[in-house]
DNA sequence: CGCGCTCCTGACCAAAGAGGTCAGGAAAGT
DNA sequence: ACTTTCCTGACCTCTTTGGTCAGGAGCGCG
């Protein structure tokens, strides 16, 4: 239930690429900009890529850059791409668990919290994020005093 | 973003344990009843005894119960107390982090999913669970159709 | 062509977590 | 006293996390 150093990382490198004005963008300036070790970075880098989230050039002039306008590409999409599925009880899909006994209806309470993590990461853009204007249903969500309390 | 297996298996114990009448519930009836390796499960029941979530007496006749009232205790008290805060960035609460640059909203997105997180898990208690009938919100969410396929 | 730049890839590494098992000790009941 | 059941720590294997390092492969430019 805890964001990975790798899937925060993401987020943030596709964010640095939303915002960038046509051309490709190096590796380098990206782990400067946003503050993560370029090796590592570089990894993350080739998961999206392979994940056909970002396209890249080598060479001088080279780069990194979004495969998609930045608002077709969500939040959600980044995490799988370096994290896996969302929301996996036991590393299976909740849809495909039986549950015994007492705990019957547990499936639908899983089924629920990807459901609940899904209206937040499928409904935010990089496009989103880079503006600042979050969709409606997620602002109001994070508007929300005691979202910002520890428990 | 994924729930382990102690988790898992935590809520499923708790279950048995809030649908239990009066009187201590053996581990190794709780085992059975859910499927769990025994010693494995013993431990688990121990987090949840220094957590406050279920008490226990040695000797024959002895056993587990709940401290409170199954309604008095939600999914979310069982998931923190074997796996710590939930949707924790980096090993970090969300309302910590500071974002820099074209990240900067990113904080916002996090605070929401531990939101929506929240009102999932902490919405639902034991009795609920048990009876079957969850909170209208988190009934709707698990009611749409597309909650139930994979992505 | 050659050369430098940048991405690409795999190997490796240390520490922690996941998912358990095992052995023994300590309380409670009879 | 003896059985039952919880309690605790040690240990185990395998995977994941969060990286680093070394080298190769493609691209653009002079």
């Amino acid at each position: 239930m805890r964001v990975s150093a790798k899937a925060d990382y993401a987020v943030r490198a596709a964010a640095e690429l939303a915002a960038a004005e046509e051309g490709p963008v190096k590796g380098e300036k990206l782990a400067e900009a946003q503050d993560i070790p370029l090796q590592f970075l570089e990894h993350i880098l080739l998961e999206l890529k392979h994940a056909g989230i970002v396209r890249a050039r080598r060479g001088a002039k080279g780069g990194y850059w979004l495969a998609r306008p930045a608002d077709e590409v969500t939040i959600a999409d980044v995490v799988r791409a370096v994290e896996g599925p969302i929301a996996h009880v036991q590393s299976a899909p909740p849809e495909s668990i039986e549950y015994r006994g007492n705990a019957e209806h547990l499936q639908e309470v899983w089924i629920a919290v990807r459901a609940s993590l899904r209206t937040v990461l499928e409904h935010v853009t990089l496009a989103d994020l880079v503006g600042g204007q979050l969709p409606s249903e997620v602002s109001a969500l994070a508007a929300q005093p005691d979202a910002w309390v520890a428990r």
